[in-house]
RNA sequence: GCGAGUGUAGCACAAUGGAUAGUGUAGUGGCCUCCGAAGCCAUUGAUCCGGGUUCGACUCCCGGCACUCGCACCA
């Protein structure tokens, strides 16, 4: 019987050696299984079609012909058809499922199953990544959430993960900020809410250097001394640089995310000398205007579009310190791949960038890790337009995930208004932050994203609600019965599954393993948090279909399994979005 | 101007070159003496326009139209 983690896996394994056997031009048969329309059955594999056309021969032959040298072992487990112009269809027999679903059978199974996709590998992660002396607001969000979300999928997959945040904590704003601390900081204010203050102190600087270009000096003389490592201005920084950590940590909590490295463009300041004279030397980099800049004659855009690596003041800016940062992840984390989980606006700098490394590191022969922009498009308000407040500030961060929690209490208390306080209030914050974060991953990272409270928070439909409900139904029928979720001797004695809705729902859980394929391979948490909210329908469907409580022991055993593994793999996918979940609500 | 991206029901979103383009909302009609109705079942409605490649195109290519975004020392 078929136990592998990765049925699509086994299916073209089994494919390939069919189509050898039946004298398929040898080596470059590719099945191209896919999972189907339920209507057609679980599989399907294509690659047939595209075989007969290369062979200039009619394809329904050949796939029979296939068909016919399919081991023993895919026949005793699916039923197998040949379809339409040339489709292999395949099946799930009930008894394969169930085989499969007792053999993963817990987060062990699974992680194991799964962990081979990536083992060995190292991915760094760089997301979030705001700047200092700022509070975080909502155009930070979807980095943030997509990001810890990637990163979850590739170390479940098997990667060793390093997710770095790239803090924005050495730009030019400093000296403008330093410039306003030393002369309007009020303790009292620091001490309140330091960030605010900071953050006023910087429209401060900003504003009255913009008047005068006396402050607007006295400004670039604070830069020029914090980065000569001026005691005063130094220690400024660095108070600056912890209450603004300290204030990223409190969302990073709620939103559950952790970074290994937190690794600021302030890190690299020792770094970027390499920078100049490698690109120099190896004659990447060319001065115009005064600055060091990299043009690419092969582009049709960066041939005249420069990427500017050293400014004509002879400081470095954040393209700078991007290349100084590739190349540490190389030599201190020998990454494999890196990401980039960034606005979609920047897409051209990050071109730019890799074109850059590629060049720089070929010439000196280092090995080019994988760099890839894990673009994202923007958050819109319900005018289509950036998402802003009525008066057009930025949302913070904190006061979004606050209206979230808010608007989460009042729901919980509507419609479970016998739970105590504390709880309901528990229950809000998990309900509310989740949603949030589930609006966002929920959809193509790609587009843009039209920003809706009624829609996030609400019951119906694909959200987090909808998620966390099922699930904590699944968890009330272990607690009611007294039994403990995936308990062996509740399933003990089990047989396969007979009716539609058990067998449509044993059917979707089998293809969580090719969920979890297609979510990482194209890092995009919206084939994850679809296939979620389908399997969450088909497990309602199921459980209004069919009694799971029942007085037949065989009976009660199977769906008592299909309702633990349901479970799991709720539990599962939704860690792996950086959702918590909940016993009630 | 140059370049990039996006156009799918009233609205919001899916579709890893595959079979009859899926779902949610809103609309309509059913289902609680029954393990959580925050639920289930049924039903109406769409690929910007024009060419092309392909056995097969929302998907790939070319040309329009519309919108969004980016383009020298901010990140």
């Amino acid at each position: 019987m078929h136990l592998a983690f990765d049925l699509i896996g086994e299916l073209e394994k089994a494919l390939r050696a069919a189509a050898d056997a039946a004298g398929l031009e040898p080596g470059s048969f590719s099945p191209g299984v896919r999972t189907s329309d339920p209507r057609h059955g679980d599989f399907q594999a294509n690659g047939v079609l595209a075989a007969a056309k290369r062979a200039g021969k009619p394809p329904q032959p050949i796939a029979k012909a296939v068909v016919a040298q399919l081991s023993g072992d895919i026949l005793e487990s699916f039923e197998v058809a040949v379809a339409g112009p040339g489709f292999i269809n395949f099946s799930a027999k009930p008894a394969m499922l169930l085989a499969w679903l007792t053999a993963h059978r817990s987060s062990t199974e699974l992680a194991a199953g799964a962990s081979a996709a990536h083992r060995g590998e190292t991915w760094v992660v760089d997301y979030s990544s705001p700047n200092a002396a700022k509070q975080m607001h909502v155009g930070h969000l979807r980095s943030a959430v997509i990001g810890e979300a990637v990163s979850r999928l590739l170390a479940f997959t098997g990667a060793r993960v390093v997710r770095d945040n790239h803090i924005g904590d050495w730009g030019t704003q400093y000296g403008k900020l330093i410039w306003a601390c030393k002369r309007h900081l009020d303790e009292e204010a620091v001490a309140r809410d330091p960030i605010a203050e900071f953050e006023r102190l910087y429209k401060v600087g900003n504003t009255a250097s913009e008047a005068d270009p006396k402050v607007m000096e006295e400004a670039r003389n604070e830069l020029v001394k914090l980065q000569a490592g001026d005691p005063e201005n130094l220690a400024l920084w660095q108070r600056i640089n912890t209450a603004s950590l300290a204030a990223f940590q409190l969302i990073y909590e709620r939103l559950g995310i952790h970074f290994d490295e937190t690794l600021g463009e302030s890190f690299y300041n020792d770094k970027v000398t390499r920078v100049y004279t490698e690109l120099a030397q190896g004659g990447i980099s060319s001065q115009s205007d005064g600055a060091q800049v990299v043009f690419h004659p092969e582009h049709p855009r960066f041939k005249t579009q420069p990427m500017i690596v050293r400014k004509s003041d002879g400081a470095a800016n954040y393209a700078t310190t991007d290349l100084a940062t590739i190349l540490y992840r190389l030599e201190h984390f020998h990454a494999d791949c890196i990401l980039y989980v960034v606005d979609k606006r920047q897409g051209d700098h990050f071109e730019q960038l890799f074109l850059t490394a590629g060049k720089w590191f070929a010439k000196t022969g280092r090995k080019v890790p994988k760099l890839v922009h894990v673009d994202f498009g923007t958050v819109l308000g319900e005018d289509g337009k950036p998402l802003k407040t009525r008066t057009g500030d930025n949302i913070k961060l904190k006061d979004l995930l606050d209206e979230a929690s808010e608007r989460a209490y009042l729901l919980v208390t509507e419609k479970s208004p016998d739970f105590p306080e504390e709880e309901r209030r528990q229950i809000a914050e998990i309900v509310g932050t989740g949603s949030v974060q589930y609006a966002d991953l929920s959809q193509n990272r790609a587009s843009d994203y039209l920003f809706s409270w009624d829609k996030m928070i609400s019951l119906d439909g694909n959200t987090a609600a909808y998620l966390l409900y099922a699930l904590a139904r699944i968890r009330s029928i272990f607690r009611r019965h007294g039994l403990s979720c995936g308990d062996p001797a509740a399933e003990a004695g089990a047989d396969v599954f007979q009716t539609p809705g058990e067998i449509a729902l044993a059917r979707k859980l089998v293809k969580f393993s090719d969920t979890l394929r297609l979510a990482t391979e194209t890092l995009c948490p919206h084939f994850l948090c679809l296939y979620l909210y389908e399997l969450a329908g088909e497990f309602s469907s199921f459980y209004n279909a069919d009694k799971v409580i029942v007085e037949d022991p065989v009976v009660r055993a199977r769906r008592l399994l299909l309702c633990a593994r349901t479970l799991l793999i709720l539990e599962t996918g939704l860690e792996l979005l950086g959702l918590k979940t909940l016993e009630r609500m």
